[in-house]
DNA sequence: GTGCTTGACGAAATCGATTTCTTGCACTTT
DNA sequence: AAAGTGCAAGAAATCGATTTCGTCAAGCAC
């Protein structure tokens, strides 16, 4: 790899003059043209590291997402790349899996690279965002929000799952349960809030026991669904909280001899792949890839040196039904 | 952040000495409680990028997929993933599209980062490796190869087209047709010689039309699909080279009202969260979280400075019947 | 013609670590 | 006791860019 002070001697300038003709500054027309042709017959990169360590800050920014595998996730991800690849900037993708010690870690290793900025869907509630917030680097929360003082993105959760849980009613379903993430997670938390204010709303029967906590994966959604098809009086129709949690209960429909079709079924998020698509499932659609797109934004404005007050972005969910066939 | 300078003048040592504490060289007891006491109380972390303009080189390992969104190659990364964490390693995960232009950029990124090496999943025969082969950073191929003279893991394509055939054949069906993926694809082409072999051997009928070339994508295999029923005389059963596609094709037997139990389908890959799973798809289980293990610990070895001659390793694909179920 | 501004551009400092070179001291060896 | 050996640890060079500072000359006003 060729150095500045290479293209430099061959250009007959210092190495100052080389800098500065990558970085916009006034150079003569003259000596733009020896550099550049001294650059291109060199091969010339300039070495990302020195400028980084010279700069303290690179073009990269960090991205923090729970669970890589999961589609919703990856859609986000899609919308960030997109947003950033525009500004050119490139991304990191992390997987926390919902592990504070590894988000941890990853966060200390944003800062000690000095990445632009971070976004992240917080493992917990007890984020530390300490290293990069000292560092002045911005973050924006996707998905989730935390206690810290940061930009954010979401979904309106109790509006997604008032949707959801409406459709069930009107479906004519009247023993709704509900399918909930773990507890303590706001994002879950809101969204069976939903749900709860619909069936006290519509005054639908609900048993002890229809409010079932789940890790936010297909296991989870499965063993709750089956918990919920112990109950003496079962319920007739399930809102999950997340996709993945959907499809474990779907299975368990499935397993356990039940139609689809007389059990009803809602959930906020997309499912992937579906197919047939069970005409009793009522899929709330999550705006995934917008979600990151405009997180990126807003990340980007704030490394662009925008100091306007906090913002809470909050995008809408759209129900669809039936489900998208892809 | 605190530097090494201020470690040293706190500690009372030069800053050479703090470098040597954490970098496991000799210093005395004493100094080196001093320096360790010093550090903790200033919260310091070395600066990697300092760091890695000094020792040109970082800890860190590019990973490039041609689409995160497929589920075998979020499969695939994880594999990736632990087996780099596992050596203190991070992983930076990047889409190509399968988007010459973007793989070159991101191989220079790679390059220009002095990232530790590279493992990715070319997107063409065409791929530039001269970047980063020039730094020596070591480069696995993983799912593909190239011409470029790398280590390489891949699937025995062949043997799992064989088997995915041979298991309709002996399910009975008759005609059996192939979607396959763009022509000039070594993953897609060494599979669909294994169709081609089997079909030939088995003396199955074959029609003109029976071999489909689609991208790789759902909206291929749909469309390679309805082109394959709108044939004359129609196949019975159809062997799609990868899960996307696959998907595809389930779509159009949907739409088109033909009974899934009543048409062959075998997938090379797995069907994400399919369900119910009809009873008659076949799939050719693609050990991909397995493969991106494997290219790590590889990858991982040439970082260390393992100089042995060029590996290919070929994992065989296992058949999975009934498909699985999370 | 003198003094002042302005712009191009080279010299040198800087970012924060690692590593080589050197020094100084303690301890053998003959 | 002089010379040789070994080792801890400081001084200084280094990685490759960016940026500050200063110089010099041209352009302009008085």
């Amino acid at each position: 790899m060729a150095t500045i002070y290479e293209v430099a001697a061959l250009a007959g300038v210092s190495p100052a003059t080389v800098s500065r003709v990558f970085n916009g500054n006034t150079v003569s027309e003259e000596k733009q043209r020896l550099v550049r042709d001294a650059a291109q017959q060199l091969g010339f990169t300039p070495n990302k590291t020195a400028r980084r360590l010279r700069k303290q800050s690179s073009e990269i920014i960090c991205l923090l997402v729970p669970d890589i595998e999961n589609p919703f996730f990856t859609a986000l991800a899609r919308g960030v790349e997109d947003r950033a690849q525009e500004s050119g900037f490139s991304v990191v993708l992390c997987n926390t899996d919902d592990d504070p010690a590894k988000e941890l870690r990853y966060l200390q290793i944003a800062a000690s690279e000095q990445m632009a900025g971070v976004i992240l869907s917080p493992a917990s509630d007890e984020v530390d965002l300490g290293a990069i917030a000292s560092l002045g680097r911005p973050v924006v929360a996707v998905d989730r929000t935390t206690p810290y003082p940061v930009d954010a993105v979401k979904i309106d959760n109790r509006a997604a799952g008032i949707a959801a849980t409406t459709a069930l009613v009107e479906a004519g379903f009247r023993r709704i349960a509900c399918i909930a993430g773990p507890a303590g997670i706001e994002e879950t938390e809101d969204r069976y809030l939903g749900w709860k204010q619909v069936v006290t709303a519509r005054k639908t029967l609900v048993r002890d026991g229809f409010l079932q906590h789940a890790n936010f994966r297909v296991d989870g959604g499965r063993s709750a669904m089956k918990a919920l098809l112990e109950l003496v009086q079962p319920p007739d129709a399930v809102v999950t909280t997340n996709n993945l949690m959907a499809i474990g209960a779907l299975q368990a429909l499935h397993e356990t001899g039940i139609d689809p079709e007389d059990f009803g079924v809602a959930v906020l998020g997309e499912l992937p792949y579906l197919l047939p698509p069970p005409s009793s499932v009522v899929q709330v659609r999550l705006p995934a890839r917008h979600l990151g797109r405009t997180a990126a934004s807003m990340l980007l404005e704030r490394i662009g040196g925008d100091t306007q007050p906090l913002r809470t972005v909050v995008l809408r969910a759209e129900i669809a039904r039936p489900p998208l066939s892809l």
